[in-house]
DNA sequence: TGCAATTTAAATGTCAGACTTTTAAATGTC
DNA sequence: GACATTTAAAAGTCTGACATTTAAATTGCA
């Protein structure tokens, strides 16, 4: 095993690649165990510390597990459809906050990907998604229900629809994404949306999907995506307009309260 | 800053949390320096190479990126689509890779996703896009092109359709999705697809999408999915046919060959 | 003999301290 | 003012040690 030394790169991601390459191609299989960090470091002519370096990388990544104690060590990790949800959620939530995308577009993307399970939920939704649906409507209409709690619920009732088309890989993407932005969506027009409004579409969806109507599905969730977009285009122009006033009455002040950061809440 | 001495995880574990949590939450900006590892490390109460493994950890996740020299250090990273891309493929392939999904539900989650993306991607196609996609399929033309260069120009044509879709966020999500997934299917289909039968349906994506007809941007994608899994079912069930034979050969044969591990080519 | 308690060894987790390399800023020189 | 040199800060790496965990091996006892 050989790593470049002139590489310009980490030893420690060097090493890390080595081995995630190795398991990408099937060289490692899932469960198998490593060698330990000293055989490692020897194998890789470096230092424990660098090796230790490289595996956490791969931790990191859900790539491997360690087991400490005897017979213990690092093992090839079999990646599970929620951890990797989970993974793909929280990369999403960040990819969105850092790259300014407008509400609109992280609407649009949302809803785009979430119509790609309806055909295949109306046909092979079961008893059980629908109950599932049905459920999270009824929580949902609980007037004691927290806003965090409402939005909570509203995740679950759309993961249980992407489910309901029986294909984990595609309830991976798309549960990713709609765990990724509802809770954006929910801050923004939380303080707008009637639960009421909300609920009516939740209810259209499920009647659709009871009907094994894709098209309805598609319909409602189309309703879903206008309501909210206006509801944010209402919230921001009222910020807007907030801000604008605020600017305006700093204006009639003098100019000494403004130089020390004068804000008006 | 606190750690939690008597938890079972790691304390690098730890410590990559709470910084993850700094940077989600928006305590810590893009660009942000990070206090150096020995300040780190006096501030969490670790040592240097703890810090570094939690350090490492986050670098696994693009999270932040580190500089060497003075006034370096370690700097939340802008998390671009393009990096986001590249780790959503990768997980997915190994997501699909360990959890033995049948051929034909990745494909239906491959196209089902591709499909979100025509509506739109017809609406707001420019001329730009229309010539990525015809450069692809002339390139696909070409008889002297690898089968790998082939496949890298699939993946190419696909990506531009998502791309005149003009939502990076949809992009990110599709274009990892089919990243991920082209290349497994040319694995098992690249010995008895046709070229001109894929090419006949990239040259249907193209003219809909010229012609601004979602619907038929659909079509084009469904039958090219019908026609992938059709190749499918025929490799699968020639390999089926081929294991049969070879079963019915070995048991012709005197059983010590076999307990040799002789296996005929 | 069989089971329980103990020991042991192998592995990861953590630490301390030193040295190397890189890099940009500060300084000095022409 | 432009260019070369010095310097200091920081990441990268190594060595060696110790702590902790864990399962297997061993021992002790009934």
């Amino acid at each position: 095993m050989k790593t470049d030394r002139d590489n310009s790169a980490d030893l420690s991601a060097q090493i890390a690649d080595a081995i995630r390459d190795s398991i990408v191609s099937g060289a490692l299989i899932v469960d198998q165990r490593l060698p330990s960090e000293a055989e490692l470091a020897d194998a890789y002519d470096v230092s424990r510390p660098t090796i230790r370096e490289a595996l956490k990388r791969l931790a990191a990544q859900s790539l491997i597990r360690t087991q400490r104690g005897a017979f213990g060590g690092a093992f090839v990790n079999r990646l599970s459809f929620d951890e990797a949800r989970a993974q793909l959620a929280t990369t999403t939530t960040l990819l969105i906050s850092m790259n300014d995308v407008s509400f609109d577009r992280a609407c649009e993307a949302r809803f785009s990907l979430e119509r790609a399970c309806a055909p295949l939920a109306a046909d092979r939704r079961g008893e059980d998604h629908l109950a599932a649906m049905a459920a999270e409507i009824a929580r949902q209409g609980r007037a004691d229900l927290s806003d965090e709690a409402f939005c909570a619920s509203d995740v679950a009732f759309h993961l249980a629809l992407t489910e309901a088309a029986g294909n984990p890989v595609l309830t991976y993407h798309l549960a990713g994404a709609i765990e990724a932005m509802q809770p954006l969506m929910n801050m923004i027009t939380y303080t707008a949306r009637s639960r009421a409004a909300i609920i009516a579409r939740h209810r259209a969806i499920l009647d659709s999907a009871a009907a094994r109507d894709g098209d309805g599905i598609n319909a409602a969730l189309d309703d879903l995506e206008t309501y909210t977009k206006s509801l944010a285009h209402m919230v921001m122009a009222e910020r807007a307009a907030r801000a604008k006033q605020r600017a305006a009455e700093r204006a009639d002040h003098n100019t000494a309260a403004a130089l020390f950061g004068f804000e008006q809440s």
